[in-house]
RNA sequence: GCCCCUGUAGUUCAACGGAUAGAAUGGAAGUUUCCUAAACUUUAGAUAGCAGUUCGAUUCUGCUCGGGGGUACCA
């Protein structure tokens, strides 16, 4: 790695020849700006204090040094000059080393992926549905969320475990499983012929219509606001099939398990067409219960009092918070009892020290409390729970609210995506010869790789406005750039191939031959992505490989744009090309590997 | 009330405390006898406000203003 052997070489510079002592870490080597010439940038202004020369002149001795030093190492020029502009000292790297590493990584599937370590695997939680409607845009962003970074992190060489946990309890779906009760009359996905997430969601809908009405008259009927809220008669009802369930009563556990049997398989279809799974599935009403051994263990450690009605809580006044809630009066455990429960048990489940959750922000502090329990409970492990929390999906209308009918469907949306991509396809006639079938998979791959890339391109932690004119747009910093990037790249290396005879896996480069601005540019940006994998992995950010593969796939299209690559004279200048087309091809498709997106030979 | 997150071109997004704040889109103007024009090139346009720390601040700190979220028996 040539920055680390630069920052290396500063290091001794600077103890040499000043006697500064510098850690590593405090080195700065960034790749140097588009304006300026060089391929890597020190900037020395934190080393001049010490220094007591002035930026000019430091930055040149350090420069002289480490030209002869990274010279007489491998008895190579590696750096073959530099140039000092203010405190900024930029390096130029040989052109011999950029051409050995185009050589080296032209056709490695692997290039930027660590080996697999042989480490204990990190648990990603992501999706976590309840199963009283279908999914919407805001699950999108979990699954695609979660799936990319259990991808990016198994690229950097961790075992990755991916877990669902469904909840499938509770008086959400009581709640759809009155409405379909009273108003049903025995209708199936079958019969309706719609989806069966769908179909449950739309008796969820029903409900609160009902309710609303009853709450209204009763309102008009003199009751007070508050108490029709608690009191309406559907609410009662639904509230009565919680307690029936929860006594295990036979025909209530009957209907249950056939309207989540229902959504679990309209939301199998809706995962299959994202591209998303799972090692391992988990249901609340299998794991609601855990947790209650916790709360005694923790009164018993201390970490946890009882209140004079009964209640169990948490002082967490100490770490900067309120007072939490375990356990309520009656001995019936909340959200948090729960989740304390779920973790221990994956903890064990997959002999895991570190647990990912991918939820929304809204719970940024039920996380907290959360590991904050587990470590006052004396669970070292707990250290290791990471909450990657998400921002918002919002439209440009404001909020997603199911009761104005603003949310925006996943299925929906992936069904107008793709015949957004089919009709785009067809517009520019490039696919004539595609059979149906062909044709079918490039709109699914353009469809979705439209999506996933307009969704994880934002850093995660942001909030974000879903425009769906704007995501069904692929111009632009777009998926369908990218992968129309990758076509290019594939229909050059078949040309090369056939016009040629250039054979990719064995042809050799000449290391004397000189790079354009355009070339070095893209080797330089091919040279960052092993750091790029690193830094996503570290920072749990599928928008970093997303920014990176669009900067690498538009800097691929300038130089394609003004640079001939199989047209060109010299035998050894087309081998270049073509290598360096491979290269950022392969790069370019694992990228988008990473984020879930296919990319096509030909579109 | 208290706590947390957030504020960058008209719009959607970038920028480990580093050089002249980058893209895309929309606006204006161009590029095709030539490897895929879903491309490329040129152009105008932004750090909410006020202080502070620093050689250097979009980035760190404080305050003001705006947006979002949470807030002890909901999940």
């Amino acid at each position: 790695m040539i920055d680390l052997l630069i920052k290396l070489s500063v290091k001794k510079a600077l103890s040499s020849l000043l006697s500064i002592e510098i850690e590593e870490k405090d080195i700065l080597i960034s790749p140097t700006k588009k304006e300026f010439i060089g391929d890597f940038t020190l900037v020395v202004f934190p080393f001049v204090k010490q220094a007591k020369l002035s930026p000019e002149v430091l930055a040149n001795k350090i420069g002289e040094f480490v030209l002869e030093d990274l010279k007489a190492e491998n008895n190579e020029k590696v750096i073959s000059g530099f140039n000092v502009i203010k405190g900024f000292l930029n390096f130029e790297v040989s052109t011999k080393y950029w051409i050995d590493f185009i050589d080296k990584f032209k056709t490695k599937y692997t290039y930027g992926y660590k080996p697999i370590r042989d480490e204990k695997p990190v648990v990603v939680e992501y999706s976590s549905p309840n199963t009283n409607k279908p999914l919407h845009l805001g699950h999108i962003r979990n699954n695609l969320l979660g799936w990319s970074v259990a991808e990016i992190l198994k690229a950097n060489g961790f075992a990755v475990r991916k877990v669902n946990l469904i909840n499938d309890r509770g008086i959400h779906i009581c709640k759809s499983m009155i409405a379909w009760q009273l108003f049903g009359d025995g209708e199936t996905p079958e019969l309706a012929g719609i989806k069966g997430d769908h179909l449950v969601g739309k008796y969820y809908v029903l409900f609160d219509k009902h309710y609303k009405k009853e709450v209204e008259e009763m309102v008009t009927g003199g009751i007070d606001k508050e108490t029709a809220e608690k009191t309406a008669p559907i609410l009662l009802k639904a509230q009565e099939l919680l307690r029936k369930w929860e006594a295990k009563d036979k025909d209530t556990i009957s209907l249950w398990e056939k309207m989540n049997g229902w959504v679990y398989k309209g939301f199998d279809e809706t995962y299959y067409r994202m591209g998303v799974d799972f090692d391992k599935v988990y249901y609340e009403s299998n794991t609601y219960l855990l947790g209650k051994d916790i709360v005694k263990d923790g009164l018993v450690k201390d970490v946890l009092y009882k209140r004079e009605d009964g209640s169990v809580w948490c002082n967490l006044t100490n770490d900067g918070l309120d007072e939490k809630l375990l356990q309520r009066a009656d001995g019936t455990s909340v959200y948090m009892t729960q989740d304390l429960g779920t973790a221990v048990l994956r903890h064990n489940d997959f002999e895991s020290d570190k647990l990912l959750y991918v939820v929304g922000n809204e719970q940024n502090y039920h996380f907290n409390v959360l590991k904050i329990i587990l470590q006052k409970l004396g669970y070292a492990w707990a250290e290791n729970i990471f909450h990657l929390s998400y921002g918002m999906v919002e439209l440009p209308e404001g909020k997603m609210k199911s009761r104005e009918g603003t949310v925006v469907d996943a299925d929906d949306l992936i069904e107008e995506m793709i015949n957004t991509a089919q009709q785009q396809t067809m517009e520019h006639g490039k696919i004539d010869n595609f059979s149906s079938e062909e044709a079918e998979k490039l709109y699914y791959m353009l469809a979705m790789g439209a999506l996933k890339y307009f969704i994880l391109k934002v850093d995660p932690s942001k909030n974000m406005t879903f425009n769906p004119k704007d995501s069904i747009d692929f111009n632009g910093n777009t998926g369908p750039f990218i992968q129309y990037t990758h076509a290019r790249i594939r229909s050059i290396l078949r040309k090369a191939q056939e016009e040629k005879d250039i054979n990719i896996d064995t042809l050799s480069l000449d290391s004397s031959l000189e790079l354009n601005q355009k070339e070095l540019e893209v080797v330089r940006l091919l040279y960052a992505f092993p750091n790029v994998v690193e830094l996503a992995g570290q920072t749990f950010s599928p928008a970093l490989i997303a920014n990176y593969v669009y900067d690498l796939a538009k800097s691929f299209n300038a130089f394609y744009q003004d640079t001939s690559i199989l047209r060109e004279e010299n035998d050894s200048i087309v081998r270049l090309r073509v290598a360096l087309s491979s290269f950022v091809g392969n790069t370019i498709k694992s990228s988008m590997e990473l984020l879930g997106i296919k990319v096509p030979e030909r579109m």
